[in-house]
Parts: structure tokens; C-alpha cells; sequence
DNA sequence: TTATATTAATTGATGGGTCAACTATTGAGC
DNA sequence: GCTCAATAGTTGACCCATCAATTAATATAA
């Protein structure tokens, strides 16, 4: 093994532990789980999707998708009704409700994150920023 | 939001986007889940260890270890036995099967990661794995 | 020594993700 | 208009992680 492969492979494991403890200390920080967020933060944004375009934005599985908004349903945070022009989709609003306590989540998201780059300068976050999408590019070529 | 929280923000959804496709990307690639190679990879660097040393070598649960090892014996990949001297550690080795199939796990992941890092030049690697290493740190606060 | 704390491992419950199979609806081509 | 393909959503089976509770063995301290 070339100090090279060494050097890929320290890399590697670096970024799986970030993978592995990243999600549970979010949830415990914020009280929320990072894909429900994203879920609530795309509803945020638009005022009614359906769940397939939920679905792209948020990166996961329509299964999942399903999963996460009979929940948010269940908590009242989301309504849903289904498209009259076409009745394969489903539309996804945020209620009243779910629109106010949003703004508590993406608050102690942001002092997550805050903390989590504390010591990053700018040109360091702009360099970061950079090579992850790169990697994240490559990783679409599986 | 400031341009520096979208900055943030940014940067998170990148590692929360890779977080989501790495493991089962690597594990549709190597044929081995990362924890589990890692596992392999910890009993291929030693003769025979307990289980808890090998927990805090690959950063899962004691429970999830426990499970691994339980598939990894059944496949006969691993032996374990209690500790004569401390009846309450279990030692763990590898079989000489398993020692002779990991080989091929760890070429695969050599390559899955060589792709992922496939256009970083040396100064951006050391970079990388350095701005890596300091989120972790940051990241243990919790 | 005997009661109490600590430690290693296991198990069960839960949550979040994938994939594959299925239903229902719509679109396209003959 | 009818058949066949494509699309949206749901469900079930599975994998992998966490946490909490339990069991068994050992250390410690009165």
C-alpha cells in the first residue's frame, strides 16, 4: 500500500466518522433529524409541492418520503391533498402551525453548523465548499 | 440570514448529501458495508482483540459490533472465544479465510476511494484531510 | 468477606435509509 | 377506444445505527 493510498484512505475514514456521529448529534442539538429539516426547509421555501419533487430535493428515497410526512402529518406540521389535475400526485403544504415552529429548528440548525466551522476562515470555507461538491460529483458517477 | 449562514448552511447540506450516498455506494461498489470492512480491516492489524478495543478502533455501538461480529462468525470470517484471564472480554481473530478474502474488500475500497478522490492534486488532499480532521474535533463537543 | 460499583457483552425497541414489489393513475401509439 | 408503458405513491423486507435495560464477571472498599 503507497503512502498515496494511505493518505486516500486516512481521507476516507475521516469523512465515514463524520458520516457515522454527524446525524445523531444533530437531532440531539436541534430536535429534529436532518432530512425531516430539509423536508420542513423545502416546504418553507415553495408553498405546495408534490412528494417527488420533495423527493429530489431532499436527496432520499420516495419511501422515505412517505414515511417522514405521515409523521409530520401526524404532528400536525404539514397537510396533504391530492393534485385535482392529475391524481397520481400528491401535494405537501406546511400548515400554520408547521410554518412558526420552523423557525426555532433553523435556528439551532444554524448554531450547529456555526459551531461545527467555527474555525474555519474564509477562504477555507470557500476551499471546503469546493472540494466537496467536487467530491460529491464523483461520487454520482456510481 | 447573512451570506455567511447560507455559506454554512451550504457547506452542510454537501456533507449531509454525501453522509446520505457514501455507505451504500461503498457497499454496492466493495460488496462490504464500511463499518464492516472497517471491523475486518482493525482484526487484520492485530492478532486477537476484544471486542470493546475493536468498538472504540471503528466508532459504532457495542451493540452494533456485537451484531456484526455474530454475521462475520457465522460466514466464518471470524472466530471469537472468552478471555481465560477476564471472563468478561470476548477475543476476537480472524479465520485464516477471512484473512485471505479481505484482500479483495480492501483492493475495491482502495479503488471506490481513489475515484472519489480522483482530481484532487496533493496540496488539496493534505488540505482536505486537514479541514476534515478539525470538523471532527469540532464535532466532539457534542 | 461481603456489599457495591464498574465493566463487557448482549438483547430489544426504535429510527432512518435502501430496494423491490405493488396499486393506481395518466400518457402514447395503434 | 384500447392496450401498453411510464409515473407517483405506498408498503414490506432488510440493513445499520442508536439508546436503554439486562446479565455476567471482576474490582473495590467497608
Amino acid at each position: 500500500m503507497t503512502d498515496s493510498n494511505k493518505q486516500e484512505d486516512q481521507i476516507f475514514d475521516l469523512i465515514y466518522r463524520l458520516n457515522l456521529q454527524l446525524s445523531p448529534k444533530f437531532e440531539r442539538c436541534t430536535g429534529i433529524s436532518p432530512s425531516r429539516l430539509s423536508i420542513l426547509h423545502q416546504l418553507f421555501e415553495v408553498d405546495e409541492v408534490s412528494q417527488t419533487s420533495l423527493q429530489k430535493e431532499v436527496n432520499i428515497d420516495s419511501a422515505a418520503i412517505t414515511r417522514h410526512l405521515k409523521q409530520l402529518e401526524a404532528s400536525g406540521m404539514v397537510q396533504r391533498r391530492n393534485d385535482p389535475t392529475d391524481n397520481r400526485f400528491t401535494l405537501v403544504r406546511l400548515t400554520d402551525q408547521g410554518r412558526s415552529e420552523i423557525a426555532a429548528y433553523k435556528k439551532e440548525k444554524q448554531q450547529f453548523v456555526a459551531q461545527l466551522l467555527q474555525d474555519f476562515n474564509e477562504q477555507e470555507r470557500s476551499d471546503f465548499h469546493d472540494m466537496l461538491r467536487r467530491m460529491l460529483d464523483n461520487l454520482q458517477h456510481y
